[in-house]
DNA sequence: ATCCAATATGCCTCACCGGTTATATAGCGG
DNA sequence: CCGCTATATAACCGGTGAGGCATATTGGAT
């Protein structure tokens, strides 16, 4: 049954970090090795817990490992977001921080701060 | 420095069912206790991580305490799922999975799942 | 002042998690 | 077939977090 690995998974900075690279592109694990500074099995391990929270799927190409991010639990999170959302919504309107909804033009890649 | 609290609290199903919760209404710790079966104490701990994280803020009531929800915290989630979001608009849109944006009419309390 | 009800804190234990090093496995080029 | 590269797994360890029980604290009632 396993919980919710979903957020055990984020949980952790690091692979909050890996998600964030491959919100960019899919990466080698190479590149995530060298990316987020870890030892390479560490960074494996990391990718293993994704992969089985569904978040990443893997695809071989030579002897690389091919990481790409999977949409469907973050929209999950999203799901669980909404119940939450009209918090905000009635409470605190007047604050007009709406920054969200795909901003208009998207300046640069945001890139998540955590 | 404590890394991201926010995560770290909610990777705890007692935590979010907590949270949970304290969406219906604020809640005597009592009232938690008796909800979400644990002790007493366990359940004071939960809440203090909880506190911690801002999610949640006290209101003394005679020798109860009062917990409510504090949305803030939980509108930083969202913000950090926002870059993520265009991700299932731009490959799942075909889905139609639009199930979020307050809904209309809101018939009940979704009641989180998890 | 005393007792009771409600909540928070302190210790203790146990399991799990994140990190490392060493080793196994798989795929490619010679 | 052999060696090389890329990645995963195993074994191990230190820290931390969740859970329980006992105890301290706070506020109200009598």
């Amino acid at each position: 049954m396993s919980d919710a690995p979903l957020w055990t998974a984020l949980a952790d900075p690091h692979r909050r970090a890996i998600v964030a690279l491959l919100l960019e592109r899919p990466r080698s694990v190479g590149e995530i090795v060298e990316a987020c500074g870890l030892s390479q099995p560490g960074t494996s391990k990391h990718l293993k817990v994704l992969r089985e929270a569904g978040l990443v799927r893997v695809r071989q190409d030579a002897q690389r490992r091919l990481y790409a991010l999977d949409p469907g639990p973050i929209a999950e999170l999203d799901a669980w977001l909404a119940p939450y959302r009209k918090l905000w919504n009635t409470s605190l309107d007047a604050l007009g921080d709406r920054l969200d909804e795909t901003a208009p033009d998207t300046p640069e890649e945001p890139a998540p701060k955590d």
